[in-house]
DNA sequence: ATTGACGTTGACGTTAACGTCAATATAATA
DNA sequence: TATTATATTGACGTTAACGTCAACGTCAAT
């Protein structure tokens, strides 16, 4: 019975993650990250307090697998394209329970993506709106400006 | 002189609004903007108590104007595409400064789109990407059912 | 005369997403 | 051994964007 969740995009999430020391995957300490997707270490803690992350311990300290790292990057995503965290969260509890095989919730997941896939069309109909008038409102001052010009 | 205000695409500002009860504008109450928007009138007069919106009065009672009509619109598709109401403030007053047809204040205005433009096109980015991420995996979900009912 | 619909101005409450300490532990380095 | 860098867990503070009262005015309809 094949796993839902491993046909994924490499882009989305891979469930089933072995021991990060075990096997040969890289890790990441708190501070890597931070640097890396120019966060701050408490943002990182705080959204592991919101579910959305949960890293391995070596003793105290957090210990970040690949797909620790993969999570932070769609969490960034999530936030640019303004999803909330609670809404972040419930994608990825979509994603994780589509693998328990059940039908119901793929059609539930289903009527999720949909849902975002609206939202989504709706953005891009604003940004590209915004981009045309912004960009005719552009043209209107460089003109103004070259009127400007050949006035003295 | 010409006012680069005036030049405006009609989506954008109209300034120099007359008294919207002498000319023959039509005018809006408070109520009449909430629902054809379907905000609470307490957002709109947070709106106003931010200086994004400055309606007439009649006695006590606001008035609301063809010009206050567009800039709420406005308001309300800058927050779908993410901006602050601080944000939205700030582009307000560059298109007004820019109708003082200061040379400085134009080259700050051009400054500023860019500015949005880049970013919104960083959007537009993650959106399409996400498009994409959630039409793959809605395509492999649909899979997923036709194999669940083609065993039975 | 009172009810109801609509308007007003405070003023306090709320939620999200962290920031900002404080106090402490550990490990490597000077 | 002292310093430095890195980590930890509280716990309280902050900002944005309103929500939610409360207390009141005004006008038309019953």
């Amino acid at each position: 019975m094949p796993d839902i969740s491993q046909v994924l995009s490499d882009t989305f999430l891979r469930t089933n993650a072995l021991d990060p020391r075990e096997s040969g995957n890289k890790t990441y300490s708190i501070s890597q990250l931070a640097k890396e997707f120019d966060i701050t270490t408490r943002a990182i803690r705080f959204y592991e307090s919101e579910g959305l992350l949960s890293p391995e311990r070596e003793g105290r300290n957090r210990l970040y697998s690949q797909r620790d790292h993969t999570r932070l990057k769609l969490i960034l995503r999530g936030k640019r394209l303004g999803f909330s965290l609670d809404e972040i969260g419930e994608l990825f509890e979509l994603y994780d329970s589509s693998s328990t095989g059940e039908l119901a919730q793929l059609s539930r997941v289903l009527e999720k993506i949909e849902e975002r896939k609206q939202i989504l069309k709706q953005q891009l109909e604003d940004i590209q709106l915004s981009l045309h008038e912004l960009k005719e409102f552009e043209r209107q001052c460089r003109q103004r400006l070259r009127q400007m010009r050949s006035n003295h």
